[in-house]
DNA sequence: AGTTTAATTGGAAACGTTTCCAATTTTTTG
DNA sequence: CAAAAAATTGGAAACGTTTCCAATTAAACT
């Protein structure tokens, strides 16, 4: 049991012709009580399945939904990409996934591989949907697809997080806990529209509730001691009492370099995250974050698509101000008229479900 | 251009036959200058591209690899994942991922949608790699796979971890630290056989040296209110002075439920993980774990599969030893003579590096 | 020049399906 | 029982490639 069998192995042997066989497989077209058995039986002897290949190129259309990330060892793209994972096995499709390494050159290249594997539709995350140029290939081609974290002037059908929004959010918890002057902290995002669209959001907001336009503090992918970056930035700007970190990560980290600095987080410094990934509970202090739901997003981003394909109803994103929340945490502190104990008001989040397996 | 243009289109356009053009675009046999520059000129006019379809029929394979998984919400297969795909993109092949949800029914499913999907090669994590029909489909039909995180009597290649030799490694480390009656805890573990892995290679570990059997702590995928198991734990086993959590997710909430029973950690309850999760070096006390490679793994699973199909040289697994180091961390304390001093005599780990991006 | 050799070209088969259509068989009807 | 209707069946074309092979053309020899 080598090589597989085909179509014309089982119409052989069950003594009929192909077309037989595949009416009879496929349930479509009739065929004697007789006949079906006979086919059955063959089929099953040879152990036979169907060639996808050939039936896609007969169809010309494949069940499989190309996937454009920039990475997966990002737990956001990841859990959108299980969420999607979710919705799209159970309508019998399957995931093809490129992904671009945060490179936007190659992103033209994966959407070119996935138009030539005729992939049913696209699920994307581009650096720029303003301009990339393998979204208007996907466009021109009338490709089913759906953005996924990228917010664009509804040109095209998008789930993400509205940062702008998130990220004034955001700058409102910092206003309503007396902080007035503060920091924007961003692995490099030259590379990516969604930190930039954070940061201007913030600035907005920042700006919108009379305090002071936060100091921006850009490390870059082999950035060095974070903790000397923070030092300095600290030096540079010492009126500076919060910072807003543009992922939980760098959130973490920040904790811990102000650790290092001797620093008192929150009393000394306040931190707010981004993404609400779920270790941001079990640290102390908690981390208060904007929590968003990549698993809904890429769910949603899979069903449309879905709906696409299937000519059914479009499913609605949610709103703006649905695409995120605000969690208080412990490394937020009010900041008092000088006095200590006016710390944490922030609620202690209490529920946590480790469901990873091994 | 709704429409791909097929080879046809570009033979038609360029005048003349299909098995020149094929010849021109692949280079291989002869064309003329002439007919080189019409068929280059009537490509771009009509922005053709092959499609891969027609392709695999023909040569009856693809430039595709793929991936049964349990999950990609697990950071773990999630960075193997990321392992694999940078070696795989560099050859040339894509990924289909297919996540199993770590039911072992619908892994047969995912092997047989692999299989008539025509993939090149398989990479895969099974639940009982010893009985699972899907695996010994593949190994009939001769496909060339590789398994990711399944230790098996070397009857299949193999990356993983060996989380028997790294359980007792875990036992080594409490017994150091003169700990002598310790728990496992697991999240239900009958549906995989590393947490079972973990967990013989654990008692062995500790009987080996002398201690007593580690008691069991299982909770569900469902599970309710994990403070409270611990507290009946604790409860029944009021020997127990640490606690071996079978990854770092569960470590961490461990500490959390710990900290919540105003127990103190390392003094009252020492804790290791397991996996090494980045995170772990960020709290407080930092995670005593033990540190894994899945990018490396996945990479190397992801040669392995190449190399079947290149027919180059297989590359080889680290040894059992080399898959996994153990992290000194806060979390564990040394058994001392009733001084609490003698706490924390692990290093700092310093380096952190946080990668993750927008 | 004519002849041999090499390079260039295109027709057609094959890969594994589905589906149209016509041919055959069975069933129903008057 | 014959005729009409319905059900069953298989041949062949089509989907987009690659590749064999034969045919044509160009180049390189006496």
């Amino acid at each position: 049991m080598h090589q597989q069998a085909t179509i014309k192995d089982v119409a052989l042997r069950a003594g009929c012709g192909v077309a037989t066989v595949s009416r009879v497989l496929n349930n479509t077209g009739s065929a004697s009580l007789e006949m079906r058995k006979r086919v059955v039986a063959a089929v099953k002897e040879l152990d036979f399945q169907f060639s996808e290949v050939g039936r896609s190129l007969q169809s010309s259309t494949t069940r499989t939904i190309g996937f454009v990330l920039p990475s997966i060892a990002n737990p956001v793209y990841a859990d959108a990409l299980q969420g999607a994972q979710e919705v799209l096995t159970l309508s019998g499709y399957q995931m093809l996934l490129i992904c671009t390494n945060y490179s936007p050159e190659s992103e033209l290249n994966a959407i070119r591989t996935l138009i030539s594997k005729q992939v049913a539709g696209i699920v994307l995350t581009v650096s720029d949907a303003e301009r990339s140029e393998g979204l208007s290939i996907i466009k021109n081609r009338r490709l089913p697809h759906c953005l996924l974290y990228n917010n664009t002037p509804v040109k095209h059908e998008s789930w993400s997080v509205d940062d702008e929004a998130a990220a004034k959010r955001v700058a409102q918890a910092f206003s309503e806990n007396r902080h007035n002057q503060t920091g924007f902290l961003a692995l490099n995002f030259n590379k990516s529209d969604r930190a930039r669209q954070r940061y201007e959001g913030y600035c907005a907001g920042c700006i919108a509730r009379g305090m002071n336009k936060p100091k921006l503090l850009e490390i870059s992918e082999d950035f060095e001691d974070l903790t000397l970056r923070l030092k300095l930035f600290l030096a540079e700007n010492p009126a500076i009492t919060g910072i807003f970190a543009s992922n939980d990560f760098l959130a973490l980290a920040i904790i811990r370099s102000a650790r290092k600095l001797a620093l008192n987080v929150p009393r000394d410094l306040s931190i707010i995250g981004f993404d609400g990934i779920d270790v941001g509970l079990m640290v102390e202090p908690t981390l208060a974050t904007i929590v968003t739901e990549p698993k809904m997003l890429g769910a949603g981003a899979g069903r449309t698509v879905l709906s696409f394909i299937n000519k059914t109803d479009v499913p609605k994103p949610p709103s703006a101000d649905q695409t995120f929340n605000f969690r208080a945490g412990g490394s937020l502190a009010r900041l008092g008229a000088e006095s200590s104990d006016d710390g944490k008001i922030t609620p202690f989040p209490s529920s946590f479900d480790p469901k990873i397996r091994n």
